[in-house]
DNA sequence: TTGACTCCCATAATATCCCATGATATCCAT
DNA sequence: ATGGATATCATGGGATATTATGGGAGTCAA
């Protein structure tokens, strides 16, 4: 089990606590565990969340990036002054920091949703609505999969 | 045997659990062991299902893909976020999420169809009236199919 | 002392484990 | 081949484990 797989709405408590999928969790364990990475979306009104390896693959471009140096500090700050280690209590639970809550638009409920090797924090409303264009946009970009669009002419062409 | 063939009607119990049939569960093991892979199919009712080697070309694809392009959060969101990874019990059965038997519109039956790679899962009430249609449509184009090709594919496929 | 954050335990729902059964398929010695 | 033993398979159901969630009690800092 190496990647974010799969959707779950979980609730956010009164004390502002919340349940990271366990199947979440045991990715963040098997990258060698050290907590979540948790940071806003550059894209959308979501948080962007991932293990060590989504960290260590975010601090490598950095690096690679130090060629062109004046840029780099504005992208560095960018991308870790908002980014937050968050350990889980026993239950699996973190609360979040209020500036993510924020830029997610959360109130009571959350939708963690598995990208492969991130994943997405939203509000479920907002997620609905961003999951519809989506579909729409990999329909037309469906070429860009490659060898699973074959797969399935292939299949619809056999009887 | 490597690929997913023939077709079989399993029953979905109270518990909501079904059986994979047997020999799929040999193909899957016979990619590594890491239980089955589920996805509602982009063009039909239908859920979508393979093995390691089906995720693993679907994660490559998207690997390849650049860390926060706008594009790449609606690709691998499209993908993996109604992905499902379900390892089956001892005895072969998984329990299916709600958010796939409600796409594939399955009530107390599911019929498992090889599909060489992959393999589908459908209400078997669906699956036949698709069948004819399909055959149809293939009567019609039969012209289309290039013989030659295909039998030699499949040829090099199969053990 | 108040609020924010732990740690710990309780609970209900669900998923999984484990064993049993009947049906079919495979094997094997005669 | 035939009949009987054995294995495999799909399915049922009781027992157990896991999960998300609620809430009490303790800790720490302002």
């Amino acid at each position: 089990m190496k990647i974010f797989l799969s959707s779950a709405v979980n609730k956010i408590d009164a004390k502002g606590r919340i349940s990271i999928p366990a199947s979440f969790r045991n990715v963040l364990e098997f990258q060698g565990y050290s907590g979540v990475y948790l940071f806003p979306s550059f894209t959308s009104n979501a948080i962007d969340g991932g293990g060590l390896e989504l960290i260590n693959q975010i601090s490598e471009s950095v690096e690679r990036m130090q060629l062109f140096a004046e840029e780099t500090d504005a992208l560095s700050t960018a991308l870790f002054a908002d980014t937050y280690n968050l350990s889980y209590d026993q239950d699996g639970r973190i609360s979040l920091p209020e500036s993510l809550i924020e830029h997610a638009n959360l109130k009571d409920k959350a939708i963690f949703v598995g990208q492969g090797r991130k994943f997405q924090v939203w509000n479920p409303y907002h997620f609905k609505e961003f999951k519809e264009k989506v579909r729409a946009k990999a329909l037309e970009n469906r070429n860009l999969i490659g060898p699973v669009e074959n797969n399935r002419m292939k299949a619809e062409e056999i009887d």
